[in-house]
DNA sequence: TACCAACCGGACGGGGTCGTCCGGTTGATT
DNA sequence: AATCAACCGGACGACCCCGTCCGGTTGGTA
């Protein structure tokens, strides 16, 4: 939360920016996808106004909060060393921090920019399990839509939980799926 | 949607709160445990104060609704012909009929009478995965709590969905979970 | 210094919900 | 017919959110 008055002027554009996608990661985080744009404001420390201007509706902040995750996401695959596993591993914990990347995952939504986020997850997945199906031992029926499937369990389950028990109902989750996918 | 001139007078209340159970129950259906309590005493044909005096808060609202769901499913538990598997079939069904179930299934809020509607639906996973351990192929190390994890990872699955998706969605799930169960 | 483009905060109108409160209707009872 | 307990619909005040609009501030520039 900023003071209000270091945030007018000619240059304050930028800092003001930062504020809002800040003040949005913890709204997302915690409130998910539909999480009050005014809360939002009013916890940057910035006026209406201001977060319209730089954000001109909701989908465009939640992907300026929600690209580093992404990006994220991609240089670990990048990473030759980085396993299937590891994939998954870091997908759950973005997904156990923030309800929105859970809403965003499910993206049930018409925006095609919500859809193209759910479709670089994908590619991931998709670019490990070809990998993986050489090295580690992968059930050769299973297809990157299924590992969709199985993120988009874990994530609804850890939706609606108390932030302090997601670690723990993950790693049951994932208990229990594991044998699906390694055979 | 009832008209608005039969509900007066000294014995519509029997027939309002059946208009209301209705009403909520498609609203809960559709929008979940948040469903506006204004539109369903407006699709109830109703005014505010009825549905406030029949049904104090939304919790008793809701457990006049999905009281019918737990029935239904103890009764097809109390049947000894009927399966694990029945039973998981007829919850995914009712899950996918209604968010609002799905939403009570995980019922991380605090209210107790929710969480008895949680607990009668473990009760009954429970006395059926006791009977199949001697009848059906179930891993021994399943517990009543694993089934119920399962149980709200499709839920959570289908919350996100379009309804018409759903039945396919859920197949895959269970193929993807039975593994974990049936060993 | 005087100007002004760039940017800002927050008020505002429109819309919704919640829960309460009350005048009005109904029909059983006397 | 007169009464009145039971019940009803919907208005109302308090609250919140969205998206726009505008007067006001800032600081670079001439």
């Amino acid at each position: 939360m900023r003071t209000r008055r270091e945030n007018r002027g000619r240059n304050a554009a930028a800092a003001n920016r930062v504020a809002l996608i800040g003040a949005a990661r913890e709204q997302f985080a915690s409130e998910g996808f539909d999480a009050s744009l005014s809360a939002i404001a009013r916890q940057a420390g910035v006026g209406q106004g201001s977060l319209y201007r730089h954000f001109p509706d909701r989908v465009s902040l939640a992907l300026a909060v929600f690209d580093d995750n992404v990006t994220a996401l991609e240089a670990l695959a990048a990473t030759p060393a980085s396993t299937l596993d590891d994939l998954l591993a870091l997908i759950t914990e973005q997904t156990a921090a923030s309800v929105a990347f859970i809403d965003m995952l499910h993206a049930s939504d018409e925006d095609p920019r919500l859809r193209d986020v759910v479709g670089r997850v994908r590619d991931l997945l998709d670019g490990k399990l070809r990998a993986a199906r050489h090295d580690g031992r992968i059930r050769p029926t299973v297809t990157a839509d299924d590992l969709l499937l199985a993120v988009r369990m874990v994530a609804g389950l850890l939706a609606k939980s108390v932030p302090g028990e997601r670690a723990e109902l993950a790693d049951r989750a994932w208990a229990m799926l594991r044998p699906a996918i390694t055979g």
